[in-house]
DNA sequence: AATGAATGAGAATTCATTCAT
DNA sequence: CATGAATGAATTCTCATTCAT
């Protein structure tokens, strides 16, 4: 009985998906939990056995929306880098590159994120999606210097990506300080004198 | 007549001050409109006449309070820096450590703020609080250079600002990616790494 | 379990009726919702749950006041036609007077219905209310001719419907352009000039 | 000093300008007095100088359109009745069909008038509109026969008016209970019926 | 585990009306 | 006559949550 199973199909990710649709082409605010339910075709009860409220339902989305972001933006430097030599900083440039791409292209998930690009290194995030770890890890090591110990290198990585991730935020959204275009020649500015003059 | 000039006193005025109470003792969900007005002493209907909706108050709120923070900041800066000669570099250390402090005593107000420090720098609030511009500018000015234009600058400002405002909120509220004392050293490396190398 | 079934007792009709009387006894625009509901004894939630707004729920009531006054009018004339041999203009004078007649009565209901007895011709109302349809049946019946086809007829029923419904409110209610006992007269020899000359 | 003049310019008529427009684009429902003194430019307090309330305010209104249809339409009538011998069934035809037309042209405003054509009828307007009078009296002489006093050729006037407006107004706006175009042909019957066989 | 009718407190917002100027 | 800031009662409607089945 393919209906039964297909109706089984794990009643949370069928609300997780449901409300992903309604979160993307309608708004948080205005989006009910009468509105995920009735989509997803599960009870109203049912939500309550899965999730807290609304904004647990919300932080597990986004959570797997960034972590989906940075970690094939991630490995898709990996496969850059393993191909060709490439500095410490230019491959930062390059994941930098990529994850605003990806952001522009879907202008949408990034209002969803809204400025908590960094919750996908909560470590309820990085428990849940291991792939997390490992390109933390990655990074994590290029950021490793003898004078940065790795637990400092850790939160420099932190604060770039929240960095990049905010305001790109608001460059995306509401072309704040500027547009994108505008933006990116000065972040690669910045990370160049951030990263510059250091190991390959 | 006294009593009726009292109570005028500008009734926005009124709102702003009950809100700013109600939101930093409560919480602005938590918070009524309701619960607004009667604090203020003002009719249901007044509060529309002055404000869209609890988001706009709250935003206007945001501004006001970050408009403080930063022009305060920003001119006890310039009267340190009248006093004793300090470099460029040495100016945005003291600033951002200055904005840090004010934010680690309030972390009612840094929670209100929670990551929109830059709401500032809109065009809104430039024009509301007159202020900021004078701020700005001194700041901008210090980032111009030979090869960085004043349109540059303002954006590098605004990214410095975001950064900071953004991280250290997450590190105030919730110690993420670790508490703001074993932030501001990182914090320091970064900002010289970014300003350094330039004129005094 | 009597309780339970009584407290169900489809929570709709409760609200319906506990409308209907208050809409009866003061009127439409001064009763509220939550009066409804407090009457009805259901939570004001429920009233969303079966209806859209106070209109939907106005409409649904002057369907079944219609619906009643003109179902049971015509059932009372094919009673006595079948009883006595009447033309069919008499049948149709008499109809008219029925109707008025309990309009005349429940002033408070034709208040209600205002100027929308035609309402129960509506497919809403003709599938809500199987009845009807037996009745526009019968009355169609009446007007089909050779030189006048079903679908005419039914739009003759209709025009003549509205226009006693509309002029017999007016009169009742407003006593324009004269009361309804020096109305009733002109009604009379204006339907039998439309009817006439036609199929006993 | 025209700009004042235009400003002074009866503030009513401004009034009943601007809300007639608003009424037209929007909705009465959805108008506010607000904005309805907003757009005239006067001040609200000015507004209840003049009229009791919104009702009050669009009776005026209504009254004024209807007006102006019947007595133009009227008028068009005695001019058409002057160039060339018609008989009485003739001209109503006639009238109805201009009546109609205009409905037509303009749904908008037979939105507004809905079923209260009649309202031409009422003594504050026949007041109002002097011309209304000569109009409504060249037709009750035309319905007035020896076996018909003036008196009840007046009430038929105004069932007739009442019958044409309502049934009208449902075919115009909901195509109730069919479009203009297929009630024409039946109403002409109809009046046909209830004016024929009498005086030329 | 799943349901979904029922809840009802509580939110936002409107708007006719007043009245001191 | 005219104004328009202030009023605040009243109203609609939402929605998270429960619980009997």
């Amino acid at each position: 009985m393919p209906t039964a199973a297909e109706n089984k199909q794990h009643k949370q990710s069928r609300i997780l998906d449901a409300a992903t649709r309604l979160f993307l082409d309608g708004s948080v605010a205005g989006t009910a939990i009468d509105d995920v339910v009735k989509l997803a075709g599960v009870a109203k009860g049912t939500f309550y056995l899965y999730f807290r409220d609304k904004y647990d339902l919300l932080d597990q989305i986004v959570i797997r929306r960034t972590a989906e972001i940075f970690t094939e933006s991630c490995n898709q430097l990996r496969r850059s880098a393993a191909e060709r030599a490439m500095t410490r900083t230019e491959q930062f440039l390059l994941l930098t590159d990529t994850i605003v791409a990806r952001l522009c292209e879907d202008r949408k998930v990034t209002a969803l994120i809204d400025k908590r690009f960094s919750i996908c290194f909560t470590p309820a995030a990085l428990e849940a999606y291991p792939g997390l770890n490992s390109a933390a890890e990655y990074l994590t090591g290029l950021l490793t210097t003898p004078d940065c110990g790795e637990a400092q290198a850790r939160t420099k990585l932190y604060i770039l990506a929240d960095m990049v991730g905010s305001v790109c935020c608001d460059a995306i959204l509401s072309e704040r300080p500027c547009t994108v275009d505008e933006l990116l020649p000065v972040l690669h500015t910045l990370l160049k004198k951030l990263l510059g003059g250091e190991p390959a």
